[in-house]
DNA sequence: CATAAAACATCAACCAGGTCAAATATTGAC
DNA sequence: GTCAATATTTGACCTGGTTGATGTTTTATG
């Protein structure tokens, strides 16, 4: 599992930059490293140094999602993460086997199989934001709360940008990472949220 | 292969936001939605509209990476994209196959083997990086040349402070994703680029 | 010079995590 | 009651990664 895939312009594209200047590069570049950086050391990292038994990012992945929405079923995940009802059970097998997440056929729907995050389950999240928020903290304080803002404005418009100029992928919206928003501005481009109708259960 | 992986703070960790305000959160809602975005639509659509064969994300990558440094060997790729040395021969196997990349022993050390870009796959590449610059010129356009500067600048503070508190993992940086800077600030603090040595070679 | 050690690419065997297609159980519409 | 649709699981398979062994070439050393 590469920790950034370098999936990008290469050097060479130096020569034909179709006539965008400095900004656009400069953008490309920054926007990318931020990537890798949320990627890398908010999460990889983080499932190295913490997680009792090895789980990839693809089955934390899960389990974070499980544990934000109670209630959900499988094939609900499935959908929300964009793999198959079969890729979904499988994972939740590990997680299950784990003793990280909890299976449940539903007294409503006994097709379906609910899915609850158990109370190691839910403290291996909460370690990973506690984490995550720790690394991150000082880099927002140190911006100051005026240029944090000004930087969320500027990346909300950026963003919004972007999808105004792009077609919605059938898939379902989970582009915030889980990061859900209320007056979501990417629901008003593109559809309904997918975390929108059970989140908020367990606050 | 998932557009947007989802692995970031579900919605019960509103319920422990450690001590951390609206720009935290925020911050870190929209940081995820522009790696998807720059994932989702400026990588993966392309793959699957302009690909003569299938290629995945990781061998358009290998791919890139050829194009852009000339006479890159194996092992070196291998190296930059943090994968096993069989990993990246597979990989050039198949992108040699379809035509895209050309395999050479070196003259000078006959135990490797140099891989140069066919002009196909140099096509390739130009294609998808044209692609990208025009989804994504108008969006820098549209907020304008001082606002746009003002967000590189935000965006490149956020990142080194991000990066400060880290430590650099022992795989070679490639954070810009091939967005190469003679003055890169990354280096500063973390060791040497791998894009450096070669690079411009054919510009 | 001879030879041991290191470096490079590749091959084989294997594994993890995804796919699709089929099987099972349940529900809801008619 | 039947039948189509839905939810999940299972099995066969594929892909892309891993490790370890191998062959070749280079480099270092006695």
């Amino acid at each position: 599992m590469p920790a950034h895939d370098g999936l990008s312009s290469a050097a060479e594209t130096g020569a034909t930059p179709v006539k965008t200047g400095e900004g656009f590069y400069c953008f490309l570049r920054y926007g990318h490293i931020l990537s890798s950086l949320l990627r890398e050391f908010l999460e990889s990292s983080f499932l190295e140094q913490f997680c009792p038994r090895r789980l990839t990012r693809s089955q934390f992945c899960f389990l974070k999602l499980i544990a934000g929405n109670s209630e959900l079923q499988v094939g609900e995940l499935a959908r929300c993460l964009g793999v198959s009802p079969a890729a979904s059970s499988k994972n939740i097998d590990r997680l299950e086997r784990l003793g990280l997440v909890v299976r449940e056929t539903s007294s409503e729907d006994r097709r379906a199989t609910l899915l609850t995050v158990s109370p190691e389950g839910r403290r291996l999240v909460e370690d990973f934001e506690r984490l995550k928020a720790s690394q991150l903290a000082p880099v927002i304080e140190e911006l100051g709360e005026e240029r944090t803002e000004e930087f969320c404005d500027l990346l909300r418009e950026v963003c919004l940008g972007l999808l105004e100029r792009t077609t919605a992928p059938d898939a379902p919206c989970m582009r915030c990472a889980g990061y859900y928003s209320p007056d979501c501005s990417v629901v008003e481009l593109h559809g309904e949220c997918s975390l929108k109708p059970r989140r908020g259960v367990e606050a």
